[in-house]
DNA sequence: CAGGGGTTGGAAATCGATTTCTCACTGGCC
DNA sequence: GGCCAGTGAGAAATCGATTTCCAACCCCTG
């Protein structure tokens, strides 16, 4: 691999002259091209990790997200890493996999690496190793969660007003014993879905799971609901991946998705798919990326404003399963 | 952020002490102790940027999807992940998109960083940029296409018989015009694909479709297939996310599911929730992921044999989409 | 007791870029 | 014609680690 000191030698100038030719400083023209025909010649590539030492910056992001298998994730990253794009940066995508170790390892790469900047939709609300990142001065944003004790941006949508605007819709509907099978309280989202759950059908908990966002959650959150005494004839489900486990869990107790008012969070490409057609609060999912992006990129520019939260609006998607067809 | 300098001085050694102490060399144990506490007192974490440029050799691994949306490229990614955290390398997970000057950038990127070693899934079976990553010495390994003209392990399921297998069991079933959608003929799996359908059918081409493996192939083409004057009473689809294509387009067009017999390619989590639920053929997704790691393990610690194709098995699985009901 | 072999750890070179410092040269103006 | 300001480009320092080279010291043996 050619180095800038070859491309020198061959151009017969020195290496801060090359220097010089591709940051685009002041050159006289005769040498910018000398330079530039030798590193076409050499196929030369300056070393990014020598410029990031000299220049003690990168051009990475870090993106730490708490489930690669949950689309909604996958379509935030989309956002995030097209703005990035357009500004120049790469993104590292880290899957902490729900998992806090994992979360905090990858946070640690973030600071090692001495990356430009970090969006993390945080695997638990602990402060975890975070604060060692902020206090090191890089940049990092918040995506879905807050964590506890942290003063960051944050992108989100209300979580409460949609679990509230989601059970609400099912109690119009006529039905009378809504359940919520939630998220970790460990997360802010699980604990804002659950309280506007509570601010709908009151302080009766009796039918309030709380679930891991993952399938098992949703699955055996079903199963538990099931098994009531008296069952719940709807569900506000947390998440999409929980949504699979529940009616999975419905199907496999020899029950169908019809019996019930079901509502789930977050776009599922197969929603129009089911049967029957399920009902979903949507986010607006490639926007809180496009966002977090946009505010990591004015931070790393110099940004000094108090950190803020950045409501985006949410959208129940009304289709059949959460209609009440039989009386 | 303290360097190595730093703890040098607080420990009374040279810069080299420390480094040899952290590296595991011979050091006598008292200044072993002095220098490890002064990096904890110090809170000192090694640049990895130094580190990297004075070792050239770097702890991380560019993977490159062409497709982040698709659950069958995040699984995978999360086979890689696995092993590469196991083996102490970090995975920079690179959306190209479908996109082969996305794809070309990452490539280059991977080239500029001096990653480790590369995974790719190629959009496109151009030769593009890989073949100057591979003459540079980097270990590249590829997943589920072939890249024409560049000799390079690949791991893949036999996708010629899978789609023969699944176009002979429509045909078991008494399916008398059975399609195909299959994907780009710019990939060698969307080739393999209708090459196997072909061997079924016969040379009769008038029911393949070349699609684009997302969404909008799979809408379009099967609104072309029902145009068609004998439309088909079944559909082979390439992949999962052109069989949502499909279902939609069946459904948009005032159509049912349950007219046609279908069997899509690739793991859906959500295959048991449709109505009819959905044939599939599956492939051993997070396995193909896991090992294409290990081989780039492998070839990271200097394995030279030839490169070669690791072809997985993949199943069939019989729902009720290709079951033919109805005479 | 001298010399040789084997450790141990410090000084300095090194990786490949950027950037500061400095000097030579040009041109303009009096 | 001389002086000064301005500009262009090379030499060298720098970023923070690793690694080579070498000096100092210890121990053992003849």
């Amino acid at each position: 691999m050619a180095t800038i000191k070859d491309v020198a030698a061959d151009a017969g100038v020195s290496a801060a002259t090359v220097s010089r030719v591709l940051n685009g400083r002041e050159v006289s023209p005769e040498l910018a091209d000398r330079v530039r025909s030798s590193v076409d010649a050499l196929g030369y590539r300056p070393s990014r990790i020598a410029r990031s030492l000299r220049t003690r910056s990168t051009r990475v992001w870090g993106l730490i997200i708490s489930d690669i298998r949950n689309p909604f994730f996958t379509e935030m990253a989309r956002g995030v890493e097209d703005v990035a794009a357009k500004a120049g940066y790469s993104v590292v995508l880290c899957n902490a996999d729900q998992d806090p170790v994992k979360e905090a390892k990858y946070v640690d790469l973030v600071y090692d690496e001495q990356m430009a900047g970090c969006i993390i939709v945080p695997a638990d609300t602990e402060r975890s190793r975070i604060d060692a990142l902020v206090a090191a001065g890089t940049p990092v944003i918040a995506v879905d969660r807050e964590i506890q004790g942290v003063d960051l941006d944050l992108v989100r949508i209300d979580n409460r007003e949609a679990a509230a605007h989601a059970t609400r819709h099912l109690l119009q509907q006529g039905f009378t014993d809504v359940a919520c099978i939630t998220g970790p309280a460990t997360t802010s989202t699980g604990r804002d879905r659950a309280l506007g759950y509570i601010d709908e059908v009151g302080e009766d908990r009796s039918r309030l799971i709380w679930g891991d966002f993952k399938y098992e959650g949703g699955y055996e959150g079903m199963q538990a609901l099931l098994r009531l005494p008296d069952p719940p004839d709807a569900v506000v489900v947390g998440n999409n991946m929980m949504m699979i486990g529940v009616l999975n869990a419905i199907r496999d107790a020899g029950r169908s998705p019809e019996e019930f008012g079901l509502i789930g969070f977050d776009l599922l490409v197969w929603a129009d798919l089911t049967h029957p057609p399920l009902s979903t609060i949507g986010q607006p999912t490639y926007e809180i990326g496009r966002i977090a992006a946009e505010l990591l990129v004015e931070r790393i520019d110099g940004e000094t404003r108090p950190p803020h939260e950045v409501i985006l609006p949410s959208r129940l998607q009304v289709r059949d399963s959460s209609r009440r067809v039989s009386a």
